[in-house]
DNA sequence: GTCTATACTTCGATAGAC
DNA sequence: GTCTATCGAAGTATAGAC
């Protein structure tokens, strides 16, 4: 993008390429970004530090192959799901799924004084929203609930939000009142929708593929 | 902590320790932990790097020391803030003031990885969600709104929840959908309450000292 | 197309001088 | 009680060999 240097960088589709991206996305979870250095990066891959400059021009190049690696497979999983279940319970369970939160925490982080990775992460947060609104408006729709009682971006946003609290509680040790609330979630849902369906809910049936949904790797946008 | 070292630590009332901590607070909001390293915070101080290390046995030990001084103030502004109003209105008022936004999230990235940071962390959400919990607790009282309708922690992790996104995406750029939603709580706390009174609107008479609240800094605190 | 040799910068931490 | 000289390790990035 910037500094117009003339330095050869490796293969789109190389395989060692695709190492690296997995070796720094396991060292952002597991010890945060700044421990994402081209010499860790390369030891936990089982390669030579130099390499990672020879795919990557700068290290902020390699944090945002990582987040969009990430970030795309979240929104096909969010939307695999929703297709299989658009119910406002499974649109709950999807949000509070802590899985990810360290590694959004940390891109976060990065974001604050980073512009290149703030504006990828607002373009994908941006995407998953209309995304995650659409899920909503939908099922608020199917539950007789009308726009103008509570707007479908406002119960969205106070879902994340709720999620948001008690993941980043959870990972922090504090869940003092995480039981009430769930229960008291729950208990709203259950006023809204008829059963708990554990494994299907489907409005409609699937038009996808073939395999069932999994419920697959999640986390939030944002 | 661990390391018995032997060697001589500074005076905690020390100028130029108290300097190094307003240096390494201001590189953590501005450039994010990676960027608080002993000489980056000692050049900022205007200072010598190595006595970065002569006042906080480790970096960690700086970093704490940020944490605690902030978090202390933090809870001392909240308290004095809800004592002279401690209406809902107020409480949403403090509670979505995006000020400490950033330092925040560092925080929260670094209680990630860091044993010793989590563990101070912890300690201050756990002592602010108290005093969180107790002004709810009032505020929900006094509009005559019963415990077994909406508990307070309840109301206060949404209540959290929410502005924590809205800051959040703020930071981000990312801000559709947001005026709706403070306008809807806006709409919400009015149904509650009486006059959005801009002033003042206490319950009762403040019994502090003589100075005005000022509703000085505030910020999250998780 | 793939990888290495190497330059140069910055880091945390300690021992010891004032 | 306050500060400095200095070490060894680790960081990013480039130019050039295979």
């Amino acid at each position: 993008m910037a500094t117009t240097s003339s330095r050869r960088i490796g293969a789109q589709d190389s395989k060692t390429r695709a190492q690296l991206i997995d070796a720094a996305e396991a060292l952002i979870v597991e010890e945060g970004y700044a421990a994402v250095t081209s010499r860790r990066v390369a030891a936990r891959a089982g390669l030579k530090p130099q390499l990672v400059h020879y795919y990557f021009r700068t290290m902020d190049d390699l944090f945002l192959e990582v987040f969009r690696r990430r970030a795309d497979r979240n929104l096909v999983a969010f939307e695999e799901a929703i297709a299989a279940d658009g119910s406002l319970r499974n649109l709950w369970r999807l949000n509070v799924d802590p899985r990810g939160t360290a590694f959004t925490i940390e891109f976060v982080a990065l974001a604050n004084h980073r512009k290149a990775i703030r504006a990828e992460i607002a373009r994908d947060a941006e995407r998953f929203r209309a995304a995650q609104v659409e899920a909503m408006t939908a099922a608020l729709a199917n539950r007789g609930i009308p726009e103008s009682q509570v707007p479908p971006i406002v119960a969205l946003l106070m879902m994340t939000g709720l999620s948001q609290v008690l993941a980043l509680e959870d990972a922090l040790g504090v869940t003092a009142g995480h039981d009430t609330t769930r229960a008291f979630v729950e208990r709203t849902l259950l006023d809204l929708e008829p059963a708990p369906r554990t494994r299907r809910a489907a409005t409609r049936p699937r038009h996808q593929s073939g395999t069932s949904p999994r419920g697959s790797g999640r986390g939030r946008s944002v």
